[in-house]
DNA sequence: ATGACTTTCTTCAAGGCTTAGATTATCGTC
DNA sequence: GACGATAATCTAAGCCTTGAAGAAAGTCAT
């Protein structure tokens, strides 16, 4: 009930500091007097805050421009090579590792196909880990500069330390999939949902930028999605929120892998789609499968648009988002064919009293999970908190 | 993007004020060092924010407990004469506004019947203006002391000086209900959907009481919802969030009286209710109609049940709440009667890999409206901006 | 080249805040 | 009645932000 922290005047100053440097991170490139204006900060603040960034080498100057007949202002950067962050995408169908510096730049990257029905956790795991020694060792990077790894992953994910993984459709049920990292790495971890990971990719640096309160649709085999709320992530009392697959449209509808009935996913979802089309297709074939479908115009892949639709309706009612992105390999095919059918339906679907909500597609593509996964480290050290800092600045 | 504030040293301490209130608002009856405790703040900053506080005439002493060998604690609580709210339910057949004091006791109140299809809005905002003006003097406060008043309606309203409301089903489209009262009172003003006025009474005194993620449903005539997400309301980007009567959970279902077809509204909503029952019913008669249905066992009701408890299993999906409370007249009535089914209905469409969601009845009756309305001063008043403090204190 | 003017950035005294620890108040108990 | 315990207040110390003044580093007109 009661949020709103900060209470010594030490606590302000590292508020004020994560504060700074969130903007500098944002911004990409500024100098102190904008700093000084979008943060509301006093220009003697920000200059004494700007240096212990400086001095700790967190950030860098990176050049001057002049000022219309006054002193030069020197530009600031989050320094790129402060830090490196990993980030992982574990599909149904791969692992895919990336090392990205802080400025979000692929420095190295490994990729592992898993063979259908071989979800082994251990495996998965030894994967994760091979593949994170071999981006550090092909990126060239001191490992203690490595902040942290990110992890997105199917299905819901537990907090706490071992961060149990529910994936009924993955074949994972109550997986302790953090623990079983725990055990190969000392790297802070973060694992989270892929869905979610997307979505804050989307949000950071995508087609969802700036929204305070936004709604990211993920369409790969199943459906997920992120409630983007005050501009962060809204993860629910358990950190489940966000099963947007499940909600049910149909009533007494299409039987689902998860169980249920008449869900989005039994309709929308790759797997759904190419099923109802009357396909059996491997894991590894749905995508050009799904190519096909649209590129043929099935009438299967016209429903799922106009479901989809209607999806999203329900959530816009629900939380009335100012924008909704959708994104995901299979979301990006269908929208890419059949975005304005999805808004029509959608748009029929929703009360005439609402302003009207744009619909738009994901901007980072299939990627987009591995890169989320790899901000949840920059997020924590934006937060501020002491810690992961590496010891040779 | 970038939240938190609070920049200089003076923020800080506005921020912990408002902290110590709002912990000794809703504690109730506390001493310093529990406040210490339970705000983190050292004992020495209690002690002179309270001073603070006491001088104000904000809190009072309320007496001292013994503490076993020792100085007695000095009890404090908020004074609940310090100013008084009010709060008014514009509801489809009435207009109640209540008069309360800090510690939401009603001090008086007043009625005034709307009889159907006559929701002139300048009638309605003339009836509630008499109504404030009759509970002051029935209460015999002075006016100044009256720190605002608070206005539940049908409905989405829209933001700003204004409160444009857009409620189909009441006959108000676009009407400026806030400039309309603005005209007749110079007290703060807050106009807010009624579902989320009784919402937030649940939130702080009643079922969702401590709920950091819940949802409320209300069920009336029509159907709302408030989402509490980090324990206060989420509202969206723009402020209609909740519009749970309107998810779409038949597919080219009943038509809705929002214009659109197979809403859950068109199925739990009071009136559905007794239309699909075969009846013609009065607005004055819904509540008397839908007691007899439940008492009869009408199988409607018992379908009602079962598509609340589908509705019901779409918001735990997308928010993971860790509590849903049903409120509402007729979510009372309902619930009473069928809860059990209720909840086995959104158990079964729930994932099974979802922590089971405890689905309970709100607590404080019909009433709850008109409180919840209230709440959003005194709301105000704990944020703790400068402001809304009375000439004499 | 020079001086006036601009704009950016840094420095520093002043004022405010919380804290920790010492002090005072007020009980029960031996 | 002294002593211990618990609650509340007082005080010195240490941070932090601000605002104003000053330093830095240019442009521009003459």
């Amino acid at each position: 009930m009661s949020r709103s922290e900060r209470k010594t005047v030490r606590d302000l100053r590292r508020g004020n500091r994560a504060m700074l440097l969130r903007e500098l991170y944002f911004a990409g490139e500024t100098n102190r007097h904008a700093l000084s204006a979008a943060t509301g900060l006093s220009a003697g603040s920000v200059s004494t805050l700007t240096a212990d960034l400086l001095a700790e080498n967190m950030i860098v100057e990176s050049g001057q421009v002049d000022s219309d007949g006054g002193r030069p202002r020197v530009l600031l950067r989050v320094n790129p090579d402060y830090g490196y962050v990993v980030g992982v995408d574990v599909g149904e169908t791969h692992v895919r590792v990336e090392l990205f510096d802080l400025a979000m730049t692929v420095r190295a990257s490994a990729y592992y196909a898993l063979h259908t029905a071989r979800h082994d956790p251990e495996l998965v795991a030894r994967h994760l880990l091979m593949g994170v020694d071999s981006v550090v060792a092909d990126a060239a990077v001191p490992y203690d500069k490595v902040l942290g790894i990110g992890v997105g992953v199917p299905g819901i994910v537990e907090g706490g330390p071992d961060a149990l993984v529910h994936a009924t459709t993955f074949g994972w049920d109550s997986v302790p999939f953090g623990a079983l990292l725990r055990r190969g790495t000392s790297l802070p971890l973060f694992v989270d949902n892929g869905a979610k990971t997307m979505g804050q990719a989307e949000l950071w640096f995508g087609s969802a930028r700036d929204a305070g309160d936004a709604v990211v649709v993920f369409i790969g085999s199943g459906v997920g999605c992120t409630l983007v709320t005050d501009g962060s992530i809204y993860r629910g009392a358990g950190r489940a929120a966000g099963e947007f697959g499940h909600l049910k449209i149909v009533a007494g509808g299409r039987p689902c892998r998860c169980g249920g009935q008449g869900c989005l996913e039994a309709y929308v979802g790759a797997e759904s789609i190419i099923d109802r089309a009357g396909i059996t297709a491997d894991a590894a074939d749905q995508e050009p499968t799904l190519a096909r479908l649209i590129r043929e115009g099935s009438p299967v892949v016209e429903e799922s648009a106009d479901l989809l639709g209607i999806g999203l309706s329900n959530v816009i009612h629900l939380l009335n988002p100012e924008r909704v992105v959708i994104g995901g390999w299979a979301g990006l095919m269908l929208g890419g064919a059949q975005l304005a059918r999805v808004q029509a339906s959608a748009a029929a679907n929703t009360m005439s009293s609402f302003p009207p909500v744009p619909i738009v597609l994901g901007r980072l593509g299939a990627d987009a999970v591995a890169m989320g996964a790899a901000t949840l480290v920059v997020e924590e050290l934006l937060r501020g908190t002491p810690a992961s800092i590496p010891a040779t600045a």
